[in-house]
DNA sequence: TAGCTTTCGTGATAGCTTCTAACTGGAACA
DNA sequence: TGTTCCAGTTAGAAGCTATCACGAAAGCTA
């Protein structure tokens, strides 16, 4: 039996199992109380130790919430990429998005919530957030031809440094806008219990707007 | 000149001059720093008095936050009524939308931003969503008769619970839907600042969405 | 006008938070 | 077997919400 001989020393593993641990309370009370009421303090007593034993892991709560954030970033993109393929269409990926939505609203909120006014997201997620509208591009039916180029097409010709290094045309660019926006305000809404009241069902609806941009591909009339 | 006779007391008067006081900082506050960072003895501070001073007003700092919600809530109906009139039509009814959220964004997100789990909105706010909801179905352009009913529509003919007081068919319903989620959609992701990186309008998208949702009620196809 | 009552603002205090600083004990390493 | 490094501790500063008891001021009423 070949224990994996690892390269890292036993500190290393012993910090890193900690900070997983941190995080992993930290999931706890977002998932429970929002991340707002993440406090350290609650952590380490949950975990049997100190208040500030926890600024050995991380420098400060913002750290923390930042490194949440990344990884909520980065669960996001796996998702979205397990469900990427070679065939994939549109509706598999807004499936897996609304999935992985409804799995940890609190989650969701992390990355599409409220912004903090100061507050500046990591440069590295902006790379996760490439990746994503990448497999969003690449899950985009190719355009007709022949419609003719609204004003926001002809506006994303030239103002498409985002997808630099993807052929899209203009179109499935407007096309990938719009799935997010769409998708985001049915889920957004959703999860923040808007719908709560009015006692229709928000998949039904979710499934409409998937319906209709999924409908603005092919060629039928669209709308109803 | 007359004086105007007011039915209140002097110490009635006052009371609610200080309590609009309080709410004025606190506006000023989450404008700046966010609805999170909000704190009873910074405004007391700015006031010129002691903390304590301000639980004369406010029971405590949620009683406060849900007045802001509250006010937030009234003012968007405001907009959103000073925009309706007899021939108002969904466009004026967006862009009232639009400016009002970007007047203000935090004011937007107390309202549509990250929900706090234990958090519940007060009763009254039910009332004025739904003031909204009827100025946005008054704006519907009436449903072509002649479109099949999809699911959802077929779905919201046995729930419109919440339209009940109001006479569109289930196609408007839908269709009142979709204006409010799609448009929240481009807002929300403008107003968080998920497009910042990308360097194109968001206007031009939010008037596109709008376009969408124009067009797919008059005849012509629809989509591009 | 005089006195009573209501209410406003204060300081003190408890308990929570984040976060810093100094110290101790033990694990890892040479 | 030392020596070094680091985890976790307690103490404490500064901030917050919120409660309490007190004094003072303002309004109401006789």
């Amino acid at each position: 039996m070949a224990t994996t001989t690892s390269t890292t020393t036993p500190r290393e593993r012993y910090r890193a199992q900690i900070r997983a641990e941190i995080k992993q309370h930290a999931w706890e009370q977002i998932a429970t109380a929002g991340a707002s009421a993440l406090s350290l303090n609650a952590i380490a007593k949950q975990m049997g130790m100190s208040g500030p034993a926890l600024y050995r892991y991380y420098l400060n709560r913002d750290e923390l919430i930042t490194e949440l954030i990344r990884d909520a970033y980065r669960s996001l993109a796996d998702a979205i990429r397990a469900a990427s393929g070679p065939g994939t269409d549109l509706g598999v990926l807004a499936h897996a998005l609304r999935r992985w939505a409804l799995d940890d609203p609190q989650r969701y909120f992390l990355i599409y919530g409220t912004p903090i006014p100061g507050y500046h997201a990591p440069d590295d997620t902006t790379a996760i957030a490439d990746e994503i509208m990448t497999a969003l591009l690449d899950a985009c039916p190719p355009a007709l031809p022949d419609a003719p180029a609204s004003p926001l097409e002809a506006h994303l010709e030239e103002h498409r440094a985002w997808a630099a290094d993807h052929p899209a045309p203009a179109a499935t660019l407007r096309r990938a806008l719009s799935f997010w926006t769409r998708l985001h305000g049915v889920l957004s809404l959703e999860l923040a219990g808007h719908f709560t009241g009015m006692e229709f069902d928000a998949a039904l609806l979710f499934a409409a707007e998937l319906d209709d941009l999924l409908a603005d591909a092919g060629g039928p009339p669209g709308p109803r």
